[in-house]
DNA sequence: ACAGTATTGTTATTTATTTAACAATAATGA
DNA sequence: TCATTATTGTTAAATAAATAACAATACTGT
């Protein structure tokens, strides 16, 4: 799925994601009292050009003013009005380890209609108790408590050992997007969503710009 | 940068991307006791098409061969030779939180040439500590312990508040690789390498699709 | 010996994304 | 009044990336 329709328009999956980071900028603008911002403020926020800014809203069909620019609190509604999901939807993390508990405080709270409602470990200790006041289960009740708390998001950070099986359970489960942290690729149908992300290849990306940039001098 | 030149051929930054999941993808294969692999079984562990990967092949001049397809040795000591610096690069965390603290167990020993050399930390309580061995700095040494210790990469993981003036202070410390994990953009030359990696805005994707895909039911 | 098969390596084509170009517009002020 | 300026919205062009196509090759089995 590379690209989608809004207004009978296709919209690049790019420039979703562009969306996202503009509503967080005009969100910190507001609370600073703006109320109209020009494409070339928003652009030298994010890492985009005017042009590119937009582009991207004349696909989702926003109109600014010529001279004031585009209308912050509007934008930010129109934004909204395409990025969530009025019902909200369900996040469950699987693996309540340091790195899915780090990301577990980071994201609890953030977006009102993104909420964690579970968490699975296999650790016994962890089983039966809340974190943050989210209980954690057991893995073995995957698919019960999925479709019961119709969860359709899940971040997964168990050990790399385990990703595989553990991302067949979900699927199996009736989860549509997964964010997979584990070091592991996995693979989904293509009805599910799925993103995938690993510090070291990025860290291996930088270290080989550097080694280029020295061997440049 | 978007490009980069080996044995005079441009190759895509994404191309470099790849070659690291290869490379990952390969040594378990090793570990496993296979010599030799295919492409389409190297695209069956990634997520990329055969022709994906015997392009990025070529384009570092490697050659397999008709019946045995690729020799997985050989082609991890290329891609090592590609992305591997040979004297290392010295890494160093700046925010020494839960995040920060996840990362540096997870990337820790992981890669040989990539050593974690120091944390940095406001937090006096942690400062003067060690971290699994790696001792913990003040914010206000960045300077001199950047140089010192000749510190290329940083990853970025302070409250997002302090993103902006932390980011300088490592440009102007010499800093040639950025990661930057706070949700604040942040803006560096162009002889630095960055990248900027955010869960809300992903977790924000995976909501829209799965709203998109039950819309289209 | 040779048709059939599976694979690589490379060029050509297509698709996706970004960037550039510019007309239209509205305000400013000489 | 009218040139100047800064901006939007949109079309056109350029660039980047992925995919397809296919010749070349080497092995298999008959
Ligand atoms: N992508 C990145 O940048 C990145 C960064 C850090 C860690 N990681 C990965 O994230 C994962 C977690 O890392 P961590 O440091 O938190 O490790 P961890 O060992 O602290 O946490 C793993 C947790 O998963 C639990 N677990 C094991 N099997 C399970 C199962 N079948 N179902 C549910 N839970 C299960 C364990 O009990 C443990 O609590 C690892 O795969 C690690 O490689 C990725
Ligand atoms: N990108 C992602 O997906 C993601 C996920 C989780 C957290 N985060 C971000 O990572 C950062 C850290 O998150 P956390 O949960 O570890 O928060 P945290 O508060 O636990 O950690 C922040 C640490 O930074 C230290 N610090 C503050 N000012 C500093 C300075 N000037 N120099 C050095 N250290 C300083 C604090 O003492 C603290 O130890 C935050 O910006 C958070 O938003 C991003």
């Amino acid at each position: 799925m590379a690209k989608v329709k809004i207004h009978s328009k296709e919209i690049p999956v790019k420039t979703i994601g562009r969306l996202s980071q503009y509503r967080r900028a005009l969100l910190i603008c507001t609370l600073k009292g703006k109320t109209h911002i020009f494409s070339h403020e928003i652009a030298a926020i994010q890492h985009v050009t005017a042009v590119q800014v937009r582009r991207d809203l004349m696909l989702i069909g926003f109109n600014g003013s010529l001279k004031q620019g585009y209308n912050i609190r509007n934008l930010i509604d129109v934004i909204s009005e395409i990025l969530d999901y009025e019902e909200g939807v369900n996040v469950a993390i699987f693996g309540l380890g340091n790195f899915g508990r780090a990301l577990f405080n980071y994201f609890y709270g953030k977006r009102s209609q993104l909420r964690i409602v579970a968490t699975f470990d296999s650790n016994t200790e962890k089983i039966g108790t809340e974190y943050n006041k989210v209980y954690c289960y057991s893995p073995y009740r995957v698919e019960e408590i999925v479709k019961k708390k119709n969860i359709k998001i899940a971040i997964l950070t168990v050990p790399p050992k385990r990703a595989l099986e553990v991302a067949k359970k979900l699927v199996d489960a009736g989860i549509k997007g997964i964010l997979n942290y584990t070091s592991t690729p996995i693979d989904v149908p293509d009805d599910v969503f799925l993103d995938e992300y690993d510090m070291i290849t990025t860290m291996e990306k930088a270290a080989f710009f550097v080694k280029m940039n020295e061997l440049k001098l």
